[in-house]
DNA sequence: GAACCACAAACCTAAACGGT
DNA sequence: ACCGTTTAGGTTTGTGGTTC
């Protein structure tokens, strides 16, 4: 045997003893990667967990795949020392500070023995070996580059006596990311196949710069019955807009363009009965559309009179892929040059020209100047039905399915809030209720995507609860009411802001927090005080 | 043309750091 | 102990070259 403390003392380079055997409890796992070959473990003390003989496992090659599938998180191994080697540690140290010892890492390249022991007691054998060259067959045609290359992580002489001469040899250059001979053929590819396309079964997907030319040789009788098939990529995601007369639709317009179109962009309005019937685009997101109408072509203007969800064909999905690549690569091409020539571009211009950027610049400016930037820092009990506003309030409770930071767009976390002020329209809960308080006290927020994350910070690790009272600060949040017509709060994430937070949990120790919120804060912690001094005096 | 390899840079993330 | 920032480190994406 040997001990682990022994071992988490060794240093690079120094010789393992042949046939040892240590014993340790798993304290972390890295799984295992196609590409660097790499599986980790972090093993710890067996028993105790000391300080200080922490040793780092790693297993390479390919046939670490299914060895690193096995090991868990709190498992205890014991591992033959055979066929492992001690390599140095990663990094440069700190110079001056941290003394602090790295662990040290066990390298094991060439196969794995030893056991597992299960934390139900059961024990299981673990017995690994590089694969050895297969059947001969496949083996026949041998390579130059001998296939064990690729399976053991050669020792440094080795590599470099191995590929130095070669790379002598012919000195490789290496062209920049996008233009290098992969890039180019794909994109001569893309250039030959063209922009737009038509589906086996005759559907024809028209290109956004064709759409004039196609309202023009339509009779203005025809104009009304013709219908396009389109795919462009938003650029600008509008906003859901309620009916300007009661009784009629909510809409929402938002823009789009495509490869053929890139100067300008095509404004796509949507209407539904209510405003659940409205889509949640996002900048950047594809737009696939069969059978809409085209209205008007001057500015461009289209319209649908009726929508539904329609479910794409592969052709469809393909070719919207093609134009989300073809931005894609535009956007990572054109970034790091416009990263000092333009300041203050709204965030869907990342992946625009700046001709069009311009032209979304304008649409945002008479957008905002048209909805008037009212959005107020309201308490619950000023809030209404559609407006936006900003709340600060305590959390009394917060659920959610999956894991706070990997919610889906679609995926909401409820969140109930109160700021201790009552408002007749929200839901009445029972007196011991589900969500803290009884009454028309909590408003519940459906917080969508990565606008949950910041909360996860609330989340107890041990209890999966939310610390209940802690101060939270919602920005732009949309009122809306419910089936019931009891009012609730609504955040999307919005990718035109990504990396902007909504969401805040508030800490009045920090300077920043204390001077922009403490104010409200603390009204918001008398109402607290003042409400359950109340409630204690009525108990008596 | 596809599937490899070796290598490099960009990208992402979890742990370490360091101030309060 | 807490919390934002830094950083080490892997992961992803892309390159040229080779072989089938």
């Amino acid at each position: 045997p040997v001990s682990l403390a022994d071992l988490a003392s060794l240093e690079f380079s120094s010789l393992l003893p042949p046939h040892g055997v240590y014993r340790a409890r798993i304290l972390s796992v890295r799984p295992w990667s196609p590409h660097t070959r790499l599986g980790q473990i972090g093993l710890g003390g067996a028993t105790s967990g000391e300080a200080g003989d922490a040793v780092v496992v790693e297993l390479k090659g390919l046939w670490a795949d299914k060895a690193m599938r096995r090991f868990r998180k709190g498992d205890v191994a014991i591992l033959l020392t055979k066929g492992a080697d001690v390599i140095e540690a990663k990094g440069k140290k700190r110079a001056g500070a941290a003394e602090k010892e790295q662990a040290v890492r066990l390298r094991y390249s060439r196969g794995l023995t030893g056991w597992i022991r299960r934390m139900d007691g059961s024990e299981e054998v673990l017995r690994y070996e590089v694969a050895t060259s297969n059947p001969a067959p496949t083996v026949r045609a041998k390579r130059l580059h001998p296939p064990e290359a690729m399976d053991v992580d050669s020792p440094l002489p080795l590599s470099t006596s191995k590929s130095s001469p070669a790379l002598v040899a012919h000195p490789t250059k290496v062209s920049p990311p996008n233009e290098g001979s992969r890039s180019k053929k794909r994109r001569r590819r893309e250039e030959q196949l063209g922009w737009g396309f038509e589906t086996a079964d005759k559907m024809t997907y028209t290109t956004l710069d064709k759409l004039g030319d196609i309202v023009e040789k339509t009779d203005r009788t025809k104009l009304q019955t013709l219908r396009v098939n389109i795919v462009g990529v938003i650029v600008d995601a509008g906003e859901v807009k309620a009916p300007r007369v009661a009784g009629r639709d909510w809409y929402r317009s938002f823009l789009i363009t495509d490869p053929t179109r890139l100067d300008s962009s095509i404004e796509v309005q949507w209407y539904a009965k209510g405003e659940g019937g409205l889509p949640e685009p996002h900048v950047g997101e594809v737009f696939v559309a069969r059978q809409l109408a085209v209205h008007d072509i001057a500015p461009a203007t289209k319209t649908s009179t009726r929508c539904w969800r329609i479910r794409l064909g592969e052709e469809e999905l393909k070719y919207a892929a093609r134009v989300a690549r073809f931005f894609a690569a535009r956007a990572k091409a054109s970034t790091p040059s416009a990263a000092e020539g333009a300041p203050m571009v709204p965030p869907g211009a990342a992946i625009l020209p700046p001709s069009l950027a311009a032209s979304v610049t304008e649409h945002l400016k008479k957008r905002t100047s048209a909805a008037g930037s009212s959005r107020e820092f309201l308490r619950i009990e000023q809030i209404e039905e559609g407006k936006f506003c900003d709340l600060l309030g305590m959390v009394t409770k917060l659920h959610s399915d999956t894991a706070l930071t990997s919610l889906s767009p679609h995926q909401a976390a409820s969140l109930y809030i109160t700021d201790y002020t009552p408002h007749p329209l929200l839901h009445d809960y029972p007196s011991p209720s589900s969500v803290g308080l009884p009454s028309r006290l909590t408003l519940q927020v459906s917080l969508f995507g990565s606008q949950a994350a910041p909360l996860a910070a609330l989340i107890n690790p041990r209890t999966g609860e939310a610390t209940r009272g802690a101060l939270v600060f919602l920005r732009n949040v949309r009122i809306k009411a419910n089936e019931s017509g009891e009012l609730e709060g609504t955040m999307v994430e919005e990718r035109k802001f990504a990396g902007r937070t909504d969401v805040e949990v508030v800490d009045l120790r920090r300077k920043a927090h204390e001077e922009r919120w403490g104010e409200r804060a603390r009204q918001v912690q008398r109402r607290h005080r003042e409400y359950w001094a109340a409630r204690s005096l009525a108990r008596h």
